[in-house]
DNA sequence: ATAAAATATAACATTAGGTTATAGGGTGTT
DNA sequence: AACACCCTATAACCTAATGTTATATTTTAT
C-alpha cells in the first residue's frame, strides 16, 4: 500500500475535522458525501492509521492526526496562496521589474512614474539601478535587468530598443537678458559661457553642429553628463545650457527660465530591453506606461529633427 | 479555464527547473516525457502565464514562475515531510505520550522505563505529570492525558483499567535487630514505630488488617503518601515500614534491609487510560512495555492474597 | 425496539495522468 | 541549403483517482 497522498484527501481529512462530521465537510467540498467516505479511506490506507474516533456522534481526530494536521494545514494554505498569487500575477498585478536608468532619471522624471504605476499594482516591486549607459548596456546583454533608460544607444544584437526624441529647450538664469528672446538660436549665444554634455556625446553633436551652421562659436563653461545637473547650475545663476524639456520643467520659473532652442535639436532617449528574454507581462506594462510619461517631452511625431 | 493547481504539475514545474530540460525532468519523475509536456502545458493553462523561454536549447523558467518557485518548492517539501511523519507514525516510531502518575514514579521507576522506550523510537516525545490519583482519575476522565499510573483506583465507566498487585517487603535501617529474621511479621514489629501510608488508603487498610489479625499494636511513626518517602526516612534511621518491593530495590543493602513480609499484602496499582479516547499505537505498546517492567515485582499470579 | 440520521459500500461516469506513436522545431554539420 | 539529430509537442488510447447515484450498514435518539 505505496500510495501517494493526495491533496483531495488532505482537504477532505481538514473539512471533516472542521466539521467533526463527513457529511457537512461534503456539502463544504462542494461534493457528495460518499466521495468524502471514500477519500477518507483510502487516506487512512495510505497513512496506515485511523484518522478518526466516533465520539457521541461526533468525528474526533486521532492524535496521529493531530500530530499531522498543523503541516497539513499549510500545505493547503500555501496551496491555496499560490494560486492566488499566480491570479494576480497573470492580472498583471504582481511581478517585480529590475529598471537600469541614467542617473537623471532615477532621481527626477522615474519615481513618479513608477509610483503611479505600483499605485494600482499592489503585488508589484520595482529596483531601479542608475548608471552610465556603457553599463546599462551590459546589463541589459547580461539580462540583469528588465528595462533600460539610456541614451547615446547604437544598437545591439541583444538589445531591443524603442528609440524616443525628446524635445529640448534652452534655460537660463531668471534675469538673464536672453529673457527677452521669444526663442534662442546659436546667434543669440554668442560669447554666452555653455554648459553642455561630454563632447563624444551625440547630443553635443547636434548642438554643436547647430552652432557651426550659425557660424557661431561655442564656448563652454561646464562639461556634464546630465541634464539635471546643467539645470542645478542654471538655477544657480551660472551659465546657459541646452537641455530637455523634461528636466528644464522641474525648476521653478524664479529659478529658471526656458525657451525654445532653434534650430529644434532632439535629445534621442532609448527604452532597451534584453531580446532574447522574454519579458514579463508587467515589464511591458511598465514600458508602455513610461513612454507614455514621455509623450508631453516628446518631438511630434513627422518633425523629427534628429540628432545622427 | 477554473482548473485547479494539481501536485504533479508542480513536481514536474521543479523538476524541468531543475533539469532545464523536460525529457530529464521527466526521467527524474519516473515517467516518459509526453506525460511531462502535458502536465506543463495544463499547468500553463490553469497559471495563465508561459512557464518557460527557451533560450539556445535550454528552458529557463520566467520571471513569473521564479517569483511562486519558492512557495511550490515549500510545498512539495512539506508534502514529503508528511508523508516521512506519518511513516514513523505507522512504525509506532512517532508520536506523543502524555503520562500521569502518582509522584513516586515519576522519579523513581517511570524514568527508566521510558527512557528505554524513547530509545528505539526517535520520533516520540512523552509528558509526565505527577499528581495524587484524585487527580490522575480526573485527568483521564477529561482525556486530558493518555496513560495514568494510580493506586486506590475504585473504577470509573470513562477508566479502562489494567490492576497490578505488586509485591511487598518489610524494610528497616541496616544494623536494625530485624536483621536476624528471615522474614517479618507483625508480632516482630511488636513495639516498632511504622512508617505507613495514610489512613484511609487501601494499602493501609490491609496492613493494618494484618497486624489486627496478629493482635498486634500498629504504632505510628510517619504517615506519608508515597513508599519512596518512606524508603529515604528508612534509609536514614527512623522507624520501619512495609513497602512496595519495588520502592525499596532502589536502595542499597547498606542503606536499608528488606525482608519479606508474612502475611504477604499486595498493594494494587492501576494502570489505567480513557476508555473513549481511542489510544495511539504508541500508547499501546508503551502501557505494554510499562507493564512488563512491573511483572519482576509483581505477585505470582493465583496467589491473590489481595488487599480488598 | 425502532425510526432517523450519518456513514460506508457498490456500480458506474468522468477526468487527471500515464503510455506509445508520431509530427514539428531548433541546432549543428556537411 | 540540406540533412540528421535531439528535444519537445500533439494525438490516440489506457488506467487510476475522484465524482455520481443507489443502497446497505451503523449509530443515535426516541
Amino acid at each position: 500500500m505505496k500510495q501517494k497522498l493526495r491533496l483531495r484527501q488532505l482537504e477532505a481529512l481538514m473539512a471533516v475535522i472542521r466539521h467533526s462530521s463527513v457529511t457537512r465537510a461534503a456539502k463544504e467540498l462542494g461534493i457528495i458525501q460518499p466521495a468524502v467516505s471514500r477519500l477518507l479511506a483510502d487516506l487512512g490506507q495510505t497513512l496506515g492509521f485511523s484518522l478518526f474516533d466516533r465520539r457521541g456522534g461526533q468525528l474526533v481526530a486521532t492524535q496521529e492526526v493531530r500530530f499531522l494536521q498543523s503541516d497539513i494545514q499549510r500545505v493547503l494554505d500555501l496551496m491555496e496562496q499560490i494560486s492566488e498569487v499566480s491570479q494576480t500575477i497573470t492580472q498583471h498585478k504582481a511581478g517585480h521589474i529590475r529598471i537600469a536608468c541614467l542617473p537623471g532619471f532615477a532621481t527626477s522624471h522615474l519615481p513618479s512614474v513608477v509610483a503611479k504605476f505600483l499605485k494600482d499594482r499592489p503585488g508589484v516591486s520595482v529596483t531601479i539601478e542608475p548608471d552610465r549607459p556603457e553599463r546599462i548596456l551590459e546589463w541589459m546583454i547580461d539580462e540583469q535587468f528588465d528595462f533600460g533608460i539610456t541614451d547615446g544607444f547604437r544598437g545591439h544584437s541583444a538589445v531591443e530598443s524603442t528609440d524616443i526624441d525628446m524635445r529640448t529647450v534652452c534655460i537660463f538664469p531668471t534675469g538673464h537678458h536672453l529673457e527677452s528672446c521669444a526663442e534662442v538660436t546659436p546667434k543669440d549665444l554668442a560669447g554666452e559661457k555653455i554648459i553642455h554634455t561630454r563632447r563624444d556625446s551625440s547630443f553635443f553633436k547636434s548642438l554643436s553642429g547647430a552652432f557651426q551652421d550659425a557660424n557661431v562659436q561655442l564656448s563652454t563653461l561646464v562639461e556634464t553628463r546630465q541634464f539635471t545637473a546643467a539645470c542645478e547650475l542654471v538655477s544657480h545663476g551660472v551659465g546657459v545650457a541646452v537641455v530637455s524639456e523634461l528636466d528644464a520643467v522641474r525648476f521653478a520659473p524664479e529659478q529658471i527660465q526656458t525657451r525654445p532652442f532653434v534650430p529644434a535639436i532632439s535629445h534621442r532617449l532609448s527604452l532597451v530591453r534584453p531580446t532574447l528574454k522574454r519579458p514579463s507581462a508587467v515589464t511591458l506594462e511598465f514600458i508602455d506606461a513610461f513612454a507614455a510619461s514621455l509623450a508631453p517631452f516628446q518631438v511630434k511625431r513627422g518633425d523629427p529633427s534628429g540628432t545622427d
